[in-house]
DNA sequence: CGATTTTGACCAGCGC
DNA sequence: GCGCTGGTCAAAATCG
């Protein structure tokens, strides 16, 4: 790899030609997935694999099982790199369950990027007050490289930047990105205590190709309830769990294949029929993706 | 008038 | 140490 690629993740060698839609993981994953020496291409056919795609939204953890994440543990000691060198793998377990104390953990890890000493903290007020109090009792150690959360980012071909995905966001920043004509914006949940953020930059090499990354996981449900009745109705332990962009790909297999209006539709339709029959049937009886979870138990 | 966006400043991490 | 870059803050502006 080129130095600028070290720095960029998007280089004009990487094939979009063929690309409408492209997950995939910043770190390494429990499926080996890899796409730090991949094209986009490859990334495209690799995430499209349900078991990815899946690992990738959490399907795994439907259920209320709190689970502590032995990432914390590894991921201090992990080299804080930009997002492409990220794709070399730092969380081995980079997608945990969705929970309070979850929740809890992932806030000490990513407040610390604003709040970054005790003196800081005291000057400053926080928007989160009980979370951020909680690091002025926890106070970084010395030499301790902060956590970063677990990310997930996909490119979806779209002219508006900002993706309906049913979450509430706030814009708390935008910063040139090197390489790219195009601005990239970051956002906050505007849910308090939620950790989650996002960024969106579009991709130079392709303009219409909008890039989108989450990072952590909401603890709270979609504040578009209108879009998540369907999936509540039918499983409504799924309704705090799941991205409601997952949500809309379970509506998708709900509703009419002419549903052209559905606001997130484009994740769905700009994939070509043969990699969308890759995808997988919910099991709305079981909450579950059984494929996946028959793979899990084998 | 509260919520949200804009935008320049600031800070941390990293490479040289 | 210095410069570069990504990420965040926070005051001001704008919006509904």
């Amino acid at each position: 790899m080129s130095d600028d690629q070290n720095k960029y993740p998007y280089q004009p060698n990487d094939s979009f030609q063929d690309l409408n839609m492209v997950s995939g993981f910043w770190g390494s994953n429990p499926t080996g997935f890899d796409p730090s020496h991949m094209s986009f291409t490859d990334c495209l056919q690799e995430t499209v694999d349900y078991n990815t795609l899946s690992r990738a939204f959490d399907i795994s953890c439907l259920s209320s099982h709190v689970v502590n994440d032995p990432a914390n543990d590894t991921c201090n000691s992990k080299k804080n790199v930009s997002v492409g060198e990220e794709a070399g793998g730092i969380n081995e377990n980079p997608l945990t369950p969705n929970s309070a104390e979850l929740s809890s953990s992932s806030a000490v890890g990513g407040e610390e990027e604003s709040c970054k000493s005790n003196e800081d903290l005291q000057k400053k007020v926080c928007e989160d007050g009980d979370e951020k109090s909680k690091n002025v009792n926890k106070p970084k150690q010395k030499g301790e490289k902060k956590k970063r959360e677990p990310r997930f980012a996909f490119m979806t071909k779209s002219d508006i930047d900002n993706l309906e995905d049913g979450y509430r966001w706030r814009k708390y920043g935008q910063k040139a990105v090197k390489n790219s004509p195009f601005p990239r914006s970051y956002y906050r949940c505007t849910s308090q205590k939620c950790t989650v953020k996002k960024r969106i930059e579009r991709s130079f090499q392709d303009p219409s190709v909008v890039i989108t990354t989450y990072e952590s996981q909401h603890n709270h449900p979609s504040p578009a309830m209108n879009r998540g009745q369907a999936t509540a109705m039918l499983a409504p332990s799924l309704q705090p769990a799941i991205p409601s962009f997952q949500q809309d790909y379970i509506l998708s297999q709900m509703l009419p294949t002419s549903n052209q209006n559905h606001p997130n539709s484009v994740f769905y339709n700009n994939v070509n029929p043969q990699q969308r029959l890759q995808l997988p049937e919910y099991n709305f009886m079981q909450n579950t993706f059984p494929s996946f979870v028959d793979k899990e138990e084998t």
